[in-house]
DNA sequence: CAGAATTTATCGTTTGACAATAATTTTTAT
DNA sequence: ATAAAAATTATTGTCAAACGATAAATTCTG
């Protein structure tokens, strides 16, 4: 079990490109990339919340704790 | 609009004293006070992981979007 | 293929999570 | 009220890592 990071599959139903996000969140593309992958360690609050403000969703859209899973949706 | 933390109300409801939590958690409980209070500015999903773990919950439990509170529960 | 979008890779900066500790305050019995 | 327990606040310090900036590589998509 650990904390999965479903920012990619909230992108994806959006039909909302990364770029967008990331300019949006104010975060460079790369850096949204990490953290789509999962790849990062942790995230604040601000970058959390400029998110959610985008998505329109809450934190608990994208961040789950379950199975470590290889790539399902 | 803000990241609310809500792991006071998740503590009072199940009847956790923080010592424990923060034990379990490997995190000191002047740590996990500033966590509940508020006033930490993001959080390591390995922390988040171990207190859903305990708590048994989902971060969308713990943290929420809305509008920045004084005090509500 | 061409162009766009995304990911990966480096290196550097700076924030801040968390430790360790102690004192203060609040809560909960007795 | 008083003692004990629990929780909060306060300080100082460390170090991991979020994020920036940039560029190259890879993966869509038309």
């Amino acid at each position: 079990m650990a904390i999965r990071v479903r920012l990619n599959v909230m992108l994806a139903e959006r039909n909302v490109k990364s770029k967008d996000l990331a300019e949006y969140v104010g975060i460079t593309e790369a850096n949204l990339s990490l953290l789509k992958q999962g790849k990062v360690k942790g995230v604040r609050f601000d970058t959390l919340e400029r998110i959610c403000q985008f998505l329109n969703c809450q934190p608990g859209d994208l961040l789950r704790y379950e199975e470590d899973a290889a790539d399902q949706g």
